[in-house]
DNA sequence: TCTAAATTGGACCAAAGTGGAGAATTTATC
DNA sequence: GATAAATTCTCCACTTTGGTCCAATTTAGA
């Protein structure tokens, strides 16, 4: 609320937030995340958050406007932390070949994945249909992160590492497989019995899309581009 | 609601419904989906579905008795077209060699989950955190039509077309590269610029998830079941 | 055609949801 | 410690929601 007056012609300085705020808003963010990505936003209500918080329903027009704004936050905060997460990650191996920082991208992302689902649940939960929400969503967090890594499959698919094809194409499958699993996970535990709660199965996770998309004996995309449908049996 | 008296001692028999009735009926099942699909159950309210619809809210509770009712029709219409489309798509290839058929389901899969991405959407709603609904959905739709392609892929992996590794993790990984991707289709034509409603779209995520899941160079599944991590890239 | 059952429409309710105003209470700063 | 800003709490006005009730209307079946 307090971020735009830092001039220091005459103005009396502002005083400082208090301690006690920031934890509110820390509450209030984390149940916002958790309640949002259960029941997306229209299915959930401020007051469900503030409960879940522990604090009084106005603080949330206190502290973050609105509901909408609060949804908003909640979001930053979950991308914020998953981008440190993945750049620390990618950083420790800045120097090796591209299909191992392939790899090491795609267990950072199934980990998180996995100890915040939210990350994605609340992406699945908006993305479903248009909305303001989502353009926000795509400009504000989606669009800057998938546009270096489509680049990079690309060059994975120059030397053959990556399965030809739309490099957007391809980086969405891989999401759908990593994240978009592990947003199922109460329904696969259920089906198949597969808990993402045990480490080998999270391993085994991230060992069959590493198998599959970068096993590395694909042909390179070099004149394959155009008939990229594979045999004529598009029935 | 009347379906429980076929005594034919002495009841007279009761008139049979009428046919605005099930127009009625047809028009509300058919918003129930498309609301239930965007705003998820809690976010979904009867009088939405009731204008969408075109009919007068309490004639929900007349049809089906209240609003969970409602998204249970809803699903299971949705889950019975769908089985039926596949069922006569795997009919015509009952013959085919193993991998034929597998590409028959993938791109069945794909074409019914394009035109009607509720199919998804209502799923991913719905199971990202437990709750009743999610247990009926599974116990009900899910889990009857996941066992026998469970089974399909098991003999596909020890002929070595499909990868190795958990059969049930691999369906999982097939599904959301299908499914979830087109149950997503707003967010990818915003940030990748790929509209799913062109067939060429559609098509080609089709033949990459064939490419790539199914291209059919892959080891046998025989002493290796048990070490199902490939290598020791386990980091 | 007549009549009773099936279906629909309109009014209504209690509960829950939203945002906000203003008093009351902390707490940073002097 | 005093004071004013920052934060929290109490209460309210208004809308939405799931659902009920019953009168009005339509239709199946004689």
């Amino acid at each position: 609320m307090n971020s735009d007056n830092g001039r220091g012609t005459d103005a009396k300085k502002p005083r400082k937030q208090q301690k006690r705020s920031v934890v509110t808003q820390q509450k209030l963010l984390a149940a916002a995340v958790e309640a949002f990505s259960e029941g997306g936003f229209k299915g959930t209500s401020t007051r469900d958050i503030a409960d879940r918080a522990g604090v009084h329903h106005p603080l949330i027009t206190y502290h973050f406007k609105n509901k909408d704004m609060l949804w908003r936050a909640a979001v930053t905060a979950i991308f914020r932390e998953f981008n440190i997460a993945l750049v620390k990650s990618l950083a420790e191996f800045e120097h090796s070949a591209p299909r191992k920082r392939a790899e090491v991208f795609v267990r950072t992302y199934v980990k998180y994945a996995h100890q915040q689902p939210a990350l994605h649940k609340i992406i699945l939960q908006e993305a479903s249909h248009p909305s303001e929400r989502l353009d926000w969503l795509i400009d504000t967090h989606l669009r800057p992160l998938f546009t270096p890594v489509e680049a990079s499959l690309k060059e994975l698919q120059q030397i053959g590492v990556a399965p030809p094809g739309n490099p957007a194409l391809l980086f969405q499958m891989i999401r759908g497989c990593a994240g978009g699993l592990l947003a199922l996970a109460p329904e696969i535990k259920t089906t198949t019995g597969i808990d993402f709660d045990e480490p080998e199965a999270l391993d085994e996770l991230a060992d069959m899309i590493i198998n599959v998309f970068f096993s590395g004996n694909f042909r390179t995309v070099s004149a394959t581009t155009a008939e990229s449908g594979q045999q004529s049996t598009t029935q």
